[in-house]
This record gives C-alpha cells, structure tokens and sequence, in this order.
DNA sequence: CTCCATTGCTACGTTTTCAGTAGCAAGAGA
DNA sequence: TCTCTTGCTACTGAAAACGTAGCAATGGAG
C-alpha cells in the first residue's frame, strides 16, 4: 500500500458536504422515519443526550448557562450549547437577557406531560429491588 | 506527572477498564448525577437513542428482531441488540420464544403515560408552523 | 438428508457524537 | 485598570452509532 511518488502530507477532509445541523421538527424526516410524523420528531430530539436532562433542570425557573452546565452535572459547553439551539430552534426554550435560558409555553406543557413520569420511575426502582433480592 | 526517562513507545490501551456496560437504573449513580434518584436514571435510560423508539414500535403488540429492525427504519443490529439489552436488564421488556420482543408490565406502563405525547406533538408541529409562516 | 429461508444475533471498519479542557470577547462593577 | 461573571467557540481524544457482512441455530420442503 501507500504508492510512493507524492501526496503524503494532506488527507484531511474528503467530504465537504458541511451541511449546517438542525434539529429534529415535526413535518420532516428524521432518524429511522421519513414520514414526518411529529411524534417521530419528539421521539427523535428527547432521544438526544442531554435534551431531556436540560428541559427537566429548567422546570423550575430559568437558569443561566453556566448554571445550567452545572445543574446537568458539568455537561460539557459544546454539547450544552449544541442541545440549547436545538431546544431554542423547536421552540421549547428561549434566551432572555436578563434571567438566562427559560421554557416557553410549549416547553412546560411538555414538561407537564413529563412530570407524571417521576411517580412510575419509583414504582420502577421499588420494582427492580425486589427482582433483585427476593 | 509523566517522569521523563524511558516508556515512550507503547501507548494504546492505558485504561484496561473494560467494564461491562450497564443499563442506567435507580439506586445507582448515573451520567450527570451520582444521586441514584429513579428519575435520573429513567432519563438516563430513554435519554438514550432508540430506546423511546423501540417501546414505541412495541406499544400495540411484541414484535421479533427483524421487525423490530425494520419498524425501526433499518436500525443496526448491534445497537439494536444493545438497546435491547439494556431495556431487558431494567424489566421493561422480555424476549419471549414464540412471539419474540414483548413489554413487561411496567414497560406498558410507562408507554401509557407517554401515549398522551403524541397530542403535545401535533399542537407543536401546528405551532411550529404558525411561526415560520405568519 | 440436502436445500433454503428465517431468526437472532456477532464482528468490524467507518462516521458521528460526546467529553474534557482551554480560552476568548463582552459586560459589569470596584 | 483589574477582576469577575457570562456565554460561548476551538480543539483533541474517547465513546457511541452506523452499515455491511456473515454465522449458528431452527424449521420446514422436497
């Protein structure tokens, strides 16, 4: 392999198809469906890391950004930053100058949905004990 | 650190920590939270991608690998398997001979509280709509 | 038994995403 | 001016996901 003669040196970017990200929304397709079902897109950004962590840490008030990293345990800036455009480009989330990032409407209804899901989560863990060491 | 000297040539695999991995569940620390709480690892665990996708394609009846695979739009088999895995350790599924893929009881639980997702979905996507063309 | 199809995976090389650290520009005080 | 906080961006290395190939086991059909 590695026929001698020239070209060695740069090998860097092939592909320079830097298409810009976007985030998962309703009426396109997303990961593993194309019929732009808006489910699918929910079911696609809440899979995300992190998304659903930011949105459960904001339920009580706004937060800044640095405060939200270290509420999520030191999420690091570029992916927090990265989960916080695509929460303000679904428009679950906007920036205020004054307080920092906060839920819009749509957010805490969706939050509102999620909240019921603590009460099973510990049904779960009381679940789980009891498989474990009967 | 680093004491100059000698040791400078090999350096693949410093960390032979090849732990197996684990599901997130409650009682044990998870990613940006060591406080154990259920809820924590609940959004650990469908904070992962495809695991809401998969209880999703469960929701109306058990499903065998392949179609799994394929209702998933084609989702590899190692993650897939992986996904699995995680959602058979934490009791929200099982693998049944005849019928295949199936949910536990608590795993229909937990679909039925997300069930109500599906209408946030459809208001966002018309909202979503409404402020792109006003 | 042989042939073929299906099922539930495993292997592995490539690509994408995340983690972790450093650091910078802008603004607010002191 | 100096310092502090805030909201990020840049960069490198590690982990996760993707995509394809393929294999062992099972179950008929012929």
């Amino acid at each position: 392999m590695a026929p001698p003669g020239k070209a060695q040196k740069t090998a860097k970017k092939p592909a320079p198809k830097a298409a810009k990200k976007t985030a998962p929304r309703p009426g396109r397709p997303v990961r593993g469906s194309a019929t732009g079902r808006p489910v699918m897109a929910l079911i696609d950004l809440i899979g995300r890391r992190w998304v659903l962590r930011i949105l459960w840490e904001l339920r009580s008030g706004p937060l800044t950004f640095r405060a939200l990293q270290e509420a999520c345990g030191g999420i690091s800036p570029s992916v927090l930053n990265a989960r916080l455009a695509d929460l303000k480009e679904t428009g679950l989330l906007e920036h205020e100058e004054a307080e920092g990032y906060r839920m819009t409407q749509l957010g805490r209804e969706l939050t509102e949905q999620l909240t019921p899901l603590t009460g099973w989560a510990e049904r779960w863990a009381r679940q789980l004990e009891k498989m474990q060491k009967p």
